[in-house]
DNA sequence: AATGAATGAGATTTCATTCAT
DNA sequence: AATGAATGAAATCTCATTCAT
């Protein structure tokens, strides 16, 4: 408990030390890891440097190594998201012509909700300040990603819709997932489901008569 | 303290000074102004007690006279926000009930739009941590107090139901007022009254044959 | 605050941090000694860090690398004083059963003063408050240490009185260790010295005859 | 709770107040009460003038028109006990010369006891620093003043002697005065005061022979 | 290359004392 | 005269980042 308690045995300790993976890659995930979890529970403010080296068994020297500073390691983050982005709609595009507005809705939430539970990922996009710039470039990638897939599923879409309506998914996808551990009531999640579903079928339903089976037109008072 | 922290480490939780003097209130009053500003700006954990005093053209202790502490402030903005919320629904629930669902729907976002508009509001809404109790005190205050208007408007709601209904309606308003200033599409906000509009027809309608020209069922396909 | 106090008001138990270089050591030792001196100058209340920090010729961060707050200062301190305790006492105790009570009062005062004589630590054993705790801890460990160096000395004493004399011991070196500098008249410390053998005469004399040249009353020199 | 609670009743609100009593007198008494009470629960360091104020039903800008400053308040309570002292021991020395020393021991351990109960007096006497000016002259005042007590009844009594005597006495009574709270064994005080009573009959006994069953050596019992 | 140590600006909070009304 | 308000230096503590070994 001393502060010399160490005094003896400091020359071995060093030796005692588990061997420091001298493998970047693993050393950079476990950092990430660390990284995601930590802000994840206290927030990007709120997490330290010296935390995240702790957790992830890294020494804060070699935290710096790897990444420069704070922000870095958030923008790594957000990218590893990003890149996965591309990927994940495109096996989502590939079936979603034929998809009911309902399957459409329910796949296009999954998806995202996969997206934005990365940890951590949630306290990014709503982090302070001077982080408009990345996140708002990441939010406008992944509108631009929802709206196309809106398009090609209904192909009639005018562009400006297209992106409102992926905002609004986007937006009650992210609400669901920031809120999720507070729920009190299970349900609400498939409120907003649902909720969603219904606001597909009004902005999509009129133009894919086929697919909605026809002739119910979704009409608000 | 820490926690605490100039001589004693105890945890001193002195109320909120009343001003006394004429001076005293418009002083107390400026703060409270540039608290919101700067909260707005920065957020909660952004926003430093020092900038406050500037921005309010007061000596930092002066402050400290009126709001003891960083999160007196805080509640002091929460609790005026939650003071006119009983008298804002109060009269609104007086003419509820001959609303359609329609008005209805627009008339409770209105008004849950105008209370949370306070700046720096749905920054304290959002902050970190211990905040936990103000902000589930408050938010389930809200929430008792949607759901009983909805209970009002459509008698045969479960209180289930109503609560679920009203976390959805106050989630989403929330959702446009946060993110207001930075929709690059104006037609946003509409899409999110819409989409409510529609999810709470689909919720009460059924029940309210009258009010919602009776026939149309909303059926979410 | 606290707790603590700059961005989070959870109260953070970190642990008094080991240096592990040999320039760190260095570096505790002389926090270590500008703390005793300054707490032994102005009191644990009017030591400030800032102070010790400049007279160590540290800076007040690396202070705080080592030393997380102001409190784990003293308990180090007193921590450095406690562990010699049992050595000390351990190697007095070995010889202490032929000692006459003459030689019993000026060895076990001689060995409590040396303890105590450590600058900071008789300021420390009076700090304030919430200081009560290790305070206490370490004044019931003295005190049965004491107690059993007497027990051993005169085997028939009940643990009570052992106890009893054993605080009444400590309590005089206290005073004389406390009052020393101010001390106008050099020979106060020997009336201490005096004082207390004659109590210990009164309290242990009668039970130990034979290591008292019997029959020869004590007298005082 | 809230800051303008008070708005509307603001211009009663001085009336409503308790009439301040304008009795200067009364004021002060009350004042010093309440100084002596903070100081003896936090220190002199600890208490807080605001606090002082407030307990004692005066408005702080009040308690400044009575006493300039924090140590005038201090003060005030020391030279409180030194006007007692002359009286106290006047009364004391007019019959002390036939008292056996046994009973001088009580009656002088009694008499000091008393003057130094007073709330706050012990923590004066060892609060911080600047304090030795005043400290010291009181010390030297109530050494003085004891020792000249013992010469009474001690005749013989070197004026040296005397002042060593009176010294251990007086920081016996305050070493009990100040662990009365904490003592664990309710005997410990006792301890005290058999200690004194052999310490003193050991300095004055053989000078005294008369009073003290003339020719049997001052034998501990 | 690895890493412990150093840094210092800056954040929150306190409180004795003075002043203006 | 009474008193609420103003003040600001000073104290404790934090942490991203750089550096020397």
């Amino acid at each position: 408990m001393s502060i010399h308690s160490h005094k003896s045995s400091a020359k071995k300790a060093r030796a005692v030390q588990a061997p420091q993976r001298s493998n970047g890659k693993l050393r950079v995930a476990a950092i990430l890891e660390a990284a995601a979890a930590v802000i994840a529970e206290k927030g990007y403010e709120g997490a330290t440097m010296a935390e995240i080296a702790a957790r992830s068994g890294t020494k804060i020297g070699s935290l710096y190594r790897f990444f420069p500073n704070k922000e870095s390691l958030a923008d790594t983050i957000i990218v590893s998201v990003r890149q996965n982005l591309d990927a994940v709609f495109d096996r989502f595009d590939a079936d979603v012509k034929p998809l009911s507005i309902r399957a459409l809705t329910d796949g296009l939430m999954a998806l995202i909700f996969e997206l934005f539970t990365r940890p951590a990922f949630i306290e990014l996009l709503d982090a302070g300040q001077d982080w408009s710039v990345k996140r708002e470039e990441f939010r406008s990638a992944m509108e631009q990603r929802t709206a196309k897939t809106l398009m090609i599923h209904t192909p009639g879409l005018s562009k400006k819709s297209a992106g409102d309506i992926a905002l609004v998914i986007l937006l009650n996808v992210k609400t669901v997932v920031k809120h999720q551990a507070s729920f009190n009531s299970a349900s609400v999640p498939d409120e907003f489901r649902d909720m969603t579903r219904l606001y597909l079928q009004s902005r999509l339903g009129s133009s894919v008569a086929g697919k909605n089976m026809a002739g119910k037109k979704v009409i608000p008072s």
